[in-house]
DNA sequence: CGTACCTTTGATAGAGTTCAAGAACGGTGG
DNA sequence: CCACCGTTCTTGAACTCTATCAAAGGTACG
């Protein structure tokens, strides 16, 4: 039942090797890993940006080769000011990108994984828009802005991009015309759908990051958060054990996103 | 104090002679100009896609002609699900962008003007994700995808698409952390600037969409849009006629949208 | 000039926030 | 290994904001 779910560690794919943290070695240049690594040889290839290169191009995804960094839980990627030059590449861990507006209040955009695409909002300003901190010890690749000349990966970025358009949207809609109960639903069916693609268990796993920033990026209050994973585990569709969920019943959920007809 | 406030007109550039509608032959193929648009003859280029190009790319700009079509109000550009092949440049009107959950619910995604960028959206899948609507008689400059090979306009594009990735987190805090009041005092702020910056002026303007499209954009109901139009005006804040606004304290607008704190 | 749509305003109800307090967990140091 | 502390989570109760229902008035378009 808990077949390939990871407890506290890291959110590493499931065929790949254990690649993180003990194994590397120690000598860091300010937190980038000393030995690049090949898009060739990265298991991420599929997911990543260079995702959609027919067999064919693998000449071309031959020649990149990224620097990797390692981001400790609680570190930050980058900051909201801070100057863009480059997009990463999640390899392993996970990160969530927030907003602060000149009041102080933030708001939480996004939960990232393996294989997701940062530092897009630079792009536009040269300089970032959003902070994106580790939620857990990770790992990205660097992909220095001027690589991304080549026309082939251009498309790919253009891709990258405009999903990231469509992934705003459908958060637009879960904020805008979503009850409570459905957004969280809405969520958790979500990551599910995510970490399957990732090779781990659709049902089952540990969530990243608190109620607090749940609540944050649902535009929901912490309480509210925490009362509907109890009120889901009355109803059945759910287990909660602090981070630890386990969905038990998908099509229930479901017609909880879709609209509460009972 | 009316000054260069169009009343029921459409949305053109102050300084553009008015090229719509009435002056231009009659004959049309399926809503596409007879006659394309060179960018360089455009006085709206530093607001669309080629903006950033320096003066020294000017025959690069000069190069670039593309097909104009007309949306007539309630017509559509393109549909959710439609197939993407170009991008639209707004060269005069007003839109609206939204997007359909599968129960049928809906929400306005964006208002649209002369300069902004539609159908990114489509990009990544190849088809639309979202349905846009003239809320006016309207005209675009079709940009066929392919065209957008040229390296300097790939830049442009990353550039334009990043901003709407910046314009879609602020929108996220709007929905997610802001109270009735502060959207829409944010929501018309936000209008004022993009008008200002069309040439038009930045306290009188004609709001081209219904209460419920604005609430259904804010994630509010239209009855609450339209106490809180009332009560700005009590507060002396805006003078409201329907769908003519003056907005009459700018500092004040801004205090209610960075927080209430009286 | 009439009709359909849009807007305003009131009354009511409900969903979710806020405040508060206790419980569970996880990491740290003795 | 255990006790401690801070953080996170849960749950309750009261309140607030906003949605909903309803009805009347206004506009604009055909």
């Amino acid at each position: 039942m808990q077949a390939n779910t990871l407890r506290t560690e890291p959110t590493v794919m499931r065929p790949m090797k254990v690649v993180a943290r003990n194994d590397v070695p120690k000598r860091r240049i300010s937190g980038v890993a000393a030995c690049p690594t090949h898009c060739t040889a990265c298991n991420l290839r599929e997911l990543c940006l260079p995702c959609g290169l027919a067999a064919s191009d693998a000449e071309l995804l031959g020649d990149l080769v990224y620097t990797r960094k390692r981001v400790k839980r609680g570190e930050s990627l980058y900051r909201s000011g801070g100057s863009f030059d480059s997009l990463y590449a999640v390899r392993s861990g996970f990160f969530k990108s927030s907003v602060v507006l000149e009041d102080g209040r933030d708001q939480v955009t996004g939960f990232h994984m393996a294989g997701e695409v940062l530092g897009m909002d630079g792009i536009g300003t040269d300089s970032h828009s959003s902070d994106v901190i580790a939620l857990e010890d990770s790992e990205v690749c660097i992909i220095p802005y001027a690589h991304l000349e080549e026309p082939r990966l251009q498309r790919q970025l253009h891709k990258v991009m405009s999903r990231e358009l469509v992934r705003d949207q459908g958060v637009m809609m879960l904020l805008g015309t979503m009850k409570a109960e459905e957004r969280l639903a809405a969520f958790l069916l979500n990551l599910s759908t995510r970490f399957v693609a990732r090779g781990f268990s659709p049902s089952e796993f540990h969530l990243r990051m608190t109620r607090e920033e749940i609540g944050s990026y649902l535009g929901l209050s912490l309480e509210t958060v925490s009362r509907l994973f109890s009120r889901f585990q009355d109803d059945g569709l759910i287990t909660v054990q602090q981070k630890h969920i386990c969905i038990l019943d998908v099509p229930g959920l479901r017609s909880v996103m879709v609209h509460d007809n009972d």
